[in-house]
DNA sequence: ATGTCCACCTGCTGGC
DNA sequence: TGCCAGCAGGTGGACA
């Protein structure tokens, strides 16, 4: 679920439920999940009005009328759920508001987080403070991408993943943007040509606004009252089809690279 | 500073 | 049918 468009799509999907609602109910359901919940989060967000959504490359932010701002990451497995019939036992967190909305942050594996930070603080946010340009942004450009790069000696693909160097792609848009730039992910980062960046930024931008495209449609799905969760859209042209072929012709490969897959195809990626 | 390995956690799939 | 290895969209700490 959840790189940089899965989260974009969750806050554009939490909006309608909870921008400006007052927050009747915030419960959490353990303690941690990657780290520590904050202890005081239910009595500061008890009573709040949501004044806002946003987000910063994989994080949601839900700023409120008391000055703090709820930050939470999804890690690989977390998702919020919409009026769910009933509770899950990795429902770990859940929100009711003054007119009746009801919504729950779901996540089996808890790689994800919750912290709870001053509004006027949060570009202080430790994860925030070593993160690199929105790749979406208008600062994300070529010239950018290239000071970045230079001089370092590891796969593209793995320092594309590297959020200090652009926050918010994770395993899946990497591997699409490089076949769509036509780049090996094994070329180290300071070799790759600045015409090949200057294919790469633009396909980073277009995979990432399709993928949000994409995923508008899917969160109507998953919002469902019916709980159906049909919103695993695929239209990738490498990521998951080792085997199958390439748009070029070649037949795509998988390799792992830093203990993760890497889908490419060998034949136009150089 | 950079690169590499690994731990964190649950659930699902495929092979035997 | 059961068991086990391997794999999954992320992050960050330990170590060379």
């Amino acid at each position: 679920m959840p790189e940089l468009p899965e989260v974009e799509t969750t806050i554009r999907g939490l909006r309608p439920c909870l921008e400006g609602e007052v927050l009747t109910l915030v419960e959490p359901r353990r303690a941690d999940l990657r780290r520590p919940i904050p202890a005081d989060l239910r009595q500061r967000l008890t009573g709040a009005r949501v004044i806002g959504l946003s987000r910063r490359a994989k994080y949601g932010l839900i700023h409120t009328d008391r000055e703090d701002t709820l930050i939470f990451h999804l890690g690989m497995s977390g998702r919020w759920r919409i009026a769910p019939a009933q509770l899950d036992k990795h429902d770990h967190l859940i929100i009711e508001t003054a007119s009746g909305k009801r919504l729950v942050l779901n996540d089996p594996r808890r790689f994800g987080s919750l912290d709870l930070m001053p509004t006027v603080d949060v570009a202080a946010f430790d994860p925030f403070t070593r993160m690199g340009p929105e790749p979406l942004g208008d600062d994300f450009t070529p010239a950018v991408l290239a000071q970045a790069l230079k001089g370092r000696v590891g796969p593209i693909k793995l320092l594309l993943l590297d959020q200090k160097v652009v926050a918010g792609l994770g395993n899946i848009y990497v591997c699409e943007a490089l076949n769509m730039a036509g780049i090996s992910p094994i070329r180290p980062g300071g070799n790759v040509s600045r015409a090949a960046i200057n294919r790469l930024v633009p396909a980073i931008k277009q995979v990432l606004a399709a993928a949000i495209e994409a995923g508008g449609s899917t969160l109507r799905d998953y919002a469902r009252p019916d709980g159906e969760l049909g919103y695993f859209f695929k239209q990738w042209r490498v990521y998951g089809r080792e085997g199958e072929p390439c748009v070029c012709g070649g037949t795509v490969q998988r390799r792992t690279d830093g203990g993760r897959s890497t889908f490419f195809c060998p034949a136009c990626q150089k």
